[in-house]
This record gives C-alpha cells, structure tokens and sequence, in this order.
RNA sequence: GCGGGCGUGGCGGAAUUGGUAGACGCAGGGGACUCAAAAUCCCCCGUCCUCACGGAUAUGUCGGUUCGAGUCCGACCGCCCGCACCA
C-alpha cells in the first residue's frame, strides 16, 4: 500500500492548468441549458486579498461548482471595485499615481485570487475604474439624466477650513478633520442626485417579492426606506410673522397627541431659523454650533440634545387659549418632514429629555386606565399605543388611531389663511442619493457648465470623459479643479469657453450596475438586452451583511432606472441573497502597547492557559478577538497559508465549523486540522483504489449488509450534502462529509485484515467516488487528484452530480425516544411499519417507564409519529 | 441615539425548525504501533453525586406558554453590524 502524501504545491497549480487550458470555465452566453448567475461582491484592489475574501469566494465558488455538475450554465464572473478614496490617499502619502496603485493592487490580487483554484470566467473581467467600463457608466448617466431620474440641488458637506478639502463622514473623527484636527464645517454645495426617492414606494413594496433574501436584510431596507403615514400641521405664528412668515409646518406622526403638545422645534437649518438668525446672533452661534457635529446621522443622534428658545410662540391649532414656544432644536434635521416637529414630552423619550432641561411641562394624554392618567409616564411600560385619550378635550376616551384620524379630519377642515390648517402626508425617511463626489479617483460626470446654457451633457460621440493623467496632489482639494486644460473646454451647444464639471461620481454608483456588465463585458452598449434580460437577476449573490442597505438599494433603484432607459428589462437584480460573516482573529500587544501580527508571535497551550510569546522569549497579551484588520495587525495573509497548505486547506476551513452567515474566528489549529483531513481523505482514496473494483464493473444484483449499510451512508452523505449546498449551509456540509469519511474509513481499515467481498468491493469504489464528488466544490484540486488516483473519467469539474438513489434513505425501523413527563427515561425500537396504539402497549411494559411513573396513573401517551413518545403521568 | 442581529461544553459549532441538547471538528487525557519521535489507528471527554448501574443539573439572566422550550412570548444583560461622503 503506498501512502505517499498529497502535495498541493504541486497538485494545485497542475489542475488550475488543466481549467484554464480546457476552458471549464469560460461560459457562453447562447448556451442552451438553463442558466444559473452566481455572484460574489466583487473586491476593492486595497493591496491584497485578504481572509474574508477567501471565504466569499469560496462560498460561491461552491455553489457555482455544484450548479455547473447539475447541468446548468453558470455564470460566475469576477471584477474589481477601483475606484475610491484609499488610492487617493496612498497617492498622497506615498507619491504613486492613482491608476498605478490601483492597477498593480490588481495585478498581485488577480494571482492570489487565481491561486485559490476559483471556478471563474476570467475572460469577463471589468475594473471600474477603467475607461471600458466608466464610458458606459457615464452613457446611463446622460440616459437617466434624459429620462429626469437625475437633480441638481444643494446639499451640505463637511469642509476642513484647513486642508480646504471636502472630508467624508470617516475622515471626521469627534467633529475634527483626522489630517488637520480642525473643525469641520458644514458647507453648502450645488450637487447631482439619483431621485432614489421617486421609487421609495416601489423598492418598499417589492421587498416582498425578494423571498430569497434574509429577513433581517429586507426589515432593515424597510426601516431605511422609513414609509410613515402622519399630518402636516400648519402652525400660525402668534402675534407677529418674522420677515413675512407667519406660520410653521411640522410632520407629525402622532397627532393624536396635539393636546400634549409643550413646544415646536425647527432645525437649525430651517428657513425660520436662518431668518431670526439675522436678528439674533445667540441663535446664529447656536446654528453654527449644530452644523460643526458634521453630517453624520450618529454624530448628530448622539449629541446632548440642545435647544434654543427663539422667543416666538405659536398658537395651539385646537385650543386658542393656548400657545406653545419655539425652539431651534440639534435633533430636527432639516432632509426629514418639514424640518419642523412638535414635541409631546409624555409620549416620547427625546421629547421628555428635552422637556425636562428646559422645564417644560409634561401632560399625559394617552393612558391605559384612570389610575395612571395623571402619572408622568415611564417609557419602558408605557401603554402608548394601545391606550385611551385624556386630558384632550373632544378625542378623550378614544383609541390612539381613532384619535389620529379625528385630529386630522379636525385639522383638514380648520382654515388657517386660506387652507385647511391640516394635511395627511405619506412620508419616507429615503433620501436623495447624492453622487457628487469632490475627487479625482472616480467616474468623471459628464456635464460641462456654460455660463449661456447652463449644465449640458456631453455629447454621446465625445465620451467617455476620461480622467487626465497627469495630476498632483501636492494641493488640497480635487486636482481636476486645478488642471487647466482638463476643466476649460468648450460649451458643446454654443463652442464658448465653459468649464467641465470636476466632480466625479460616488463609488457606489460602480457598483450599482456592474452584474450588468458581466452579461456582456465587452459590449459597446452598457448592455446588450439578449444577455442582460436572460442573465438577470443574478440567482445567487453573497456578500457581506455591512452592505445590507445601501449598495443592494442603490442597486435595486440602478436597476429599475436601467429599465426606464431602456437598459434591461428586469426590476430586481438579486433573486437571492446571502449575507456572510465576518473572519475575525485574535489580537496580540507587546508591553508597549503596540499591536502584534500572528506571524511575529508564537502561542503555547499550557494545561489549557494560552499564553503568548515573541521569539526572543518576552510574553506578549492575548487580546480579544476582533475583525481582522491592518491596524490591529491580526490579519493573516491568505498567501502565507496557501503556500504553507495549499488552497484547498484555506478554503475547506473557511468552509468548515462556523455558520456562514456568522463571523469565523481564524485559529492556526483549525487551519491544521482542515490540512490533515486533506491528508486523510487521500489516504481513503489510495486504500478505495487498492481495495474498490475498478471503473466500470457491473453493480451486483445483491449487497451483503456491510456493503449495504456502506452505500446508504453514501447515499444519506450524498442527501444532506445535496441539500445543505442549496441553503449555503456549508459547515453542515463539511460535517457530514467528516462524519461519512469516518464510516468508510472504518471499512478500509478492516479491508486490510480482511479481503473485501465482490459486492463490498463495488460499494467501496461507489463510495469513493461520491466523496470525492462531494469534496470536489470545496477542495477542488484535491478532488482532481483523488478523481485521477480511482481512475474517473475526465475532470470532477466536469462531471455531472451523482444521484441519490432514495430507496437507501429509508430504514425499516425507528427508534423513540421515550420521555416521562417531558424527561427521557428509554428509547424504543418498533418497525417502521407500527402503529401508535401498539407504540403505546410497547411502552407501558417497559421497566424504566413503569420505575418513573412510580404509583401515578399514566394520564395520557404522546405519540409523535417517526420523533418521539411521551408519557404523562 | 435610532434600526438590525447574535448569545449552547475548554473552543468553533450541531440539534430534522416545538420532540433524545452537545452531531462533526479543534484542544485535552489514556492506549496501540515505534529503539525513539512524528504520522497513523483505537478508546475517553459539559458539570455535580455514584466503584458502578444510575441520578441530578445544564443552552447569557429572570419570568411565561406547552405533554414537551436551545427553539415561541415578555423583560433584562452582554457583544457585533449599519446610520446616507469607507467600501
């Protein structure tokens, strides 16, 4: 018997030789079987690949690989996400042009990418940041813009006074711009918009329709799209109007609770507070005081809610005797409602926080009962929706709907000037997508501004706009603006001097189209609709969960817009999604603080303490275990380990233990024991080689019960395996092929005492060719080789998957367990074929049962057919 | 702050979706083989009581529904993700 070990140094890159060679799997778009689109978000080129992208694209490669043996045409492309700010910043620090680090980031991941084996159509591959792909990019630009899917508004961004750049919402760290450590100041600037929200409805409402994605991921679309159904309420002013305005509008989703009302609140932002502004320059330094916490939601939600007291009041819309005061308030933004509330302190947390420091009062108007209707309320337990109105004239006693909609039918039939005072309003908290981005490193937007004709498109037969080369950035802010010949061109409509706009668009604006392009990569067209419309939607899409919200909306809102342009015909470009965790990893610290790579440090296990050391011997801390990142230094290079291991050992552990869905903690003893595994599954094939008949022998009209009870562990393999792919359970899958490859194991071993019989010889070979068929998706180049050693026709890779024969899935008996009182106590064999009666008699004679029941009578048996028994005494 | 998720042995996790909690793997312990080591093969392995048979207890915490709860409901604790200019 040889047992010479497997070598994937070697094995590796002979078989992606033969892929490559053979074309296995170069897809065509007119091929007849039915097709099957799997996609893996594709990478941002930062340098390498790293541990995360190993497990995405092993996960897809899975399932791109068991679709093409179950006859399907499958496409499985791949691309480059190149286009963003970190080239910006390496250009700066390390003086290397944008387009040269990113395309040699491409270069060096296309081979380690290449390396893993990857069932991948590489004749389709498009980086974004090529002019190939961004002309089109910019055509659909022009079409949208035609079909008035694009705006130009104002919106504000976070300037650094120093730097004079514009910051993004991560480079603003505690209000502060993280170069200059200036305060960040909120400016103004005339930008282009998708109308995302002319679809708000339409994304919302289709989310039904996308049953193959996570729940979680379509509830949190829904909150993010934010549909709410509330009154606009016009406030008058009492007894003066401020530079003419004499009213204020509020949003209010509960007007049930006008009667609550203790104040109104604008944003510092709005039209009213930029008014009394001029006269009052306390509330103009407490405007800019809300501006300076940035444009991020989170900064601004977490800051100590402030207000200002204008001075104004305004008349309370149901009680005339009543006004109520103004304030400018940090927590109403301006982009949602009317940028104006009304606040009910009884009934919402921020609202009692914000009565409390300004001492306000605090009026209950919805209760459960009479006792608690003059209590200040606590939220934790307040009936707030299903309790009654009081203290609130003519709604008292009604429920909180009744209510609401009396108060709007109230308030739409009250004037105020010469409209009814109240409105009923559908509102969405989505926003505008606004694409403008102050950079160089991105798609060109091709308008050029004229100062006679305004923003005109760049004429279709002078695309694409590319990006000059020749720039620096030894001056802040975006070298397009300062490149002479590049901005001033002339006015396409009329040929006077006109500027290019030097804005360039949002990353995620590439990334809303490219499965698109896949269809047709090198098309002149964006896409040609025979491949697109057949292609689309992508079948299986398999991403990380931080995406969940903006690139699948923008996408979804991308596709749909490609349809009114004529682009595709389909409405939802990801039938099924899949979100996957995160690789995380330990973390190591010197004495000094700093961070330590794995590969610096060497770990001992001693009577179960794990402790740390460098190799000159000093202990190093074990910290805790996070996202594998470069500024932790806990990153393992995906390299190192296939050099060391081989790609099939990186992707089988990738696979292996955690749930998909979940983070997986990289441990260099799982690595090791994914690495023998490989060595054993060799091992098994070498032996079924020896000891299973060869290729092609006739099946045996009868099987012994060792031979029997072999095949139905194969096929049973085979089942769950089957299954657990289908649903991207891949950890279920590695455990049932581990828990089968130890009952075959366990029959070669005997094997080698004792000659296996013709019919056992036959079920041998039959196992190991459906283990290797069922490793082959994961560990591919291994599979090759175990395919070669049994002597299998062809490629693995090409060959079609097994069948399940169902017939040895059924047993012809069941074993119950046997609970007494919700405990088990014994378990029960009876042929399959029983009924619950005889189930029942068999029970009441066992002597566990009868010892637990003791002198109790047995007051009823649960039969659960084919689970379990339980008797109630 | 708002929205979403997760929590099971020493560790990663499994549990037929309300039916035997701990499959499978890692780590650990014991044994076989070996001059020896590595590799490999066999056995043990939640905790507590018991020589054992067996029993009690156990799925972040507390409570509820049920013949039966890791799974469903309520409250709490802890950790993670997103929050519109990171991708």
């Amino acid at each position: 018997m040889t047992t010479e070990r497997y070598d994937a140094r070697d094995a590796e890159p002979k078989w992606q030789k033969a892929w490559a060679d053979r074309g296995t799997f170069a897809t065509k778009n007119d091929d007849p079987r039915p097709k099957y689109y799997v996609l893996e978000m594709f990478p941002y080129p930062s340098g390498r690949i790293h541990m995360g992208h190993v497990r995405n694209y092993a996960m897809g490669d899975v399932v791109a690989r068991v679709k093409r043996a179950k006859g399907f045409n499958v496409l499985h492309p791949m691309g480059w996400d190149a286009f963003g700010l970190p080239a910006e910043n390496a250009a700066m620090q390390n003086k290397v042009h944008p387009r040269e680090w990113t395309y040699s980031n491409i270069a060096t991941m296309r081979d380690q990418l290449k390396s893993m084996g990857l069932s991948l159509d590489w004749n389709r591959e498009v980086a974004t940041c090529d002019p190939s792909y961004y002309r089109h990019q910019q055509r659909l630009f022009l079409d949208f813009l035609k079909a008035g899917l694009v705006d130009r508004k104002q919106s504000k961004v976070n300037w650094d006074p120093v730097d004079q750049t514009v910051l993004a919402n991560e480079q603003v760290v505690d209000g502060r711009g993280w170069r200059s450590g200036a305060l960040v100041e909120l400016r103004e600037l005339t930008q282009w918009f998708f109308k995302i929200s002319d679809f708000s409805n339409e994304l919302l409402s289709a989310l039904d329709t996308l049953d193959r994605w996570p729940d979680k991921v379509r509830l949190m679309q829904k909150n993010w799209i934010g549909r709410s159904e509330g009154l606009h309420v016009r406030f008058a002013l009492a007894g003066r109007s401020v530079h003419g305005v004499s009213e204020i509008e509020v949003y209010t989703t509960r007007p049930d609770t006008l009667f609550g009302a203790a104040f109104v609140a604008m944003a510092a932002d709005h039209p009213l507070t930029r008014a009394l502004s001029e006269d009052d320059p306390k509330l103009a330094a407490f405007a800019e005081d809300c501006r300076r916490t940035g444009t991020s939601a989170a900064a601004i939600e977490t800051a100590e809610k402030q207000g200002y007291d204008t001075g104004l009041r305004v008349a309370h819309p149901l009680d005339p005797e009543q006004t109520l005061p103004v304030y400018a308030a940090n927590f109403v933004l301006m982009e949602y409602g009317t940028g104006a509330i009304f606040g009910c302190p009884a009934h919402d947390q921020r609202d009692f926080e914000f009565a409390t420091k300004y001492h306000l009062p605090i009026k209950r108007v919805v209760a459960s009962g009479p006792e608690d209707a003059d209590q200040v309320p606590m939220f934790e337990a307040d009936p707030a929706e299903d309790g009654r109105l009081v203290h609130s004239d003519f709604l008292n006693g009604l429920t909180v709907p009744e209510a609401k909609d009396a108060v709007a039918r109230q308030l739409e039939s009250q004037s105020l000037g010469n409209a009814p005072q109240g409105k009923r309003q559908v509102n969405y908290r989505l926003r505008d997508w606004g694409i403008s981005r102050q950079r160089y490193w991105g798609c060109p937007i091709p308008i050029i501004h004229c100062e006679e004709h305004g923003a005109v498109p760049v004429p279709n037969d002078q695309l694409p706009v590319t990006l000059p080369d020749d720039i620096t950035f030894d001056r802040p802010g975006n070298p397009l603006d300062h490149h002479p010949t590049w901005k001033n061109v002339p006015c396409p409509v009329c040929g006077k001097p006109a500027r290019r706009e030097t804005d360039t668009m949002d990353t995620f604006v590439d990334s809303s189209w490219y499965f698109a392009r896949f269809t047709d990569p090198k098309a002149d067209a964006p896409t040609v609709r025979s491949a697109v419309d057949h292609w689309l939607p992508v079948d299986q899409y398999i991403g990380g969960i931080e995406h969940a919200i903006l690139h699948l909306l923008y996408s979804r809102f991308f596709t749909r817009a490609m349809k009114v342009t004529g682009h595709t015909s389909v409405d939802e470009p990801f039938a099924g999604l899949f979100t996957q965790g995160m690789v995380v990893h330990e973390t190591y610290k010197d004495a000094a603080g700093q961070w330590l790579s794995p590969a610096e440090i060497r770990v001992t296990e001693d009577g179960g303490a794990r402790k740390a050391f460098l190799p000159d011997g000093r202990e190093v801390e074990i910290g805790p275990i996070e996202k594998m990142s470069k500024s932790k230094k806990n990153t393992v290079d995906p390299t190192d380990i296939i050099q060391t291991y081989g790609a099939d050992t990186a992707r089988w552990f990738m696979l292996s233990d955690s749930p998909p869905e979940r983070d997986v903690i990289w441990t260099e003893a799982g690595v090791e024991g994914a690495g023998r595994f490989v060595q054993r599954l060799w091992r098994i094939i070498q032996d079924a080689s020896a000891f299973g008949t060869p290729v092609g022998t006739a099946k045996p009209a009868e099987f012994g019960p060792e031979a029997h009870a072999l095949r139905q562990a194969a096929h049973k393999a085979l089942n769950a395996v089957s299954e657990d792919v289908d649903r991207l359970r891949f950890n279920r899958c590695v455990a049932h092929i581990y828990d089968f490859s130890n009952t075959l194991g366990a029959v070669l071993q005997n094997a080698r005492t004792k000659t296996p019989t013709p019919d056992l010889a036959w079920a041998i070979r039959e196992a190991a060719g459906i283990i290797i068929q069922l490793v082959a998706p994961m560990m591919p180049h291994l599979a090759e080789e175990c395919w070669a050693e049994i002597g299998g026709q062809g490629l693995v890779a090409e060959a079609a998957w097994p069948e399940v024969e169902p017939a040895l899935l059924v047993s012809d008996s069941v074993t119950y367990p046997v609970q007494v009182n919700g405990k088990k106590r014994d378990e029960l064999t009876v042929a399959l074929s029983a009924s619950t009666e005889e189930i029942e008699a068999e029970v009441r004679k066992l002597d566990s049962v009868i010892r637990a029941i003791g002198d109790k009578p047995i007051r009823k048996i649960v039969v659960v057919p084919q689970r379990i028994v339980n008797v109630v005494a």
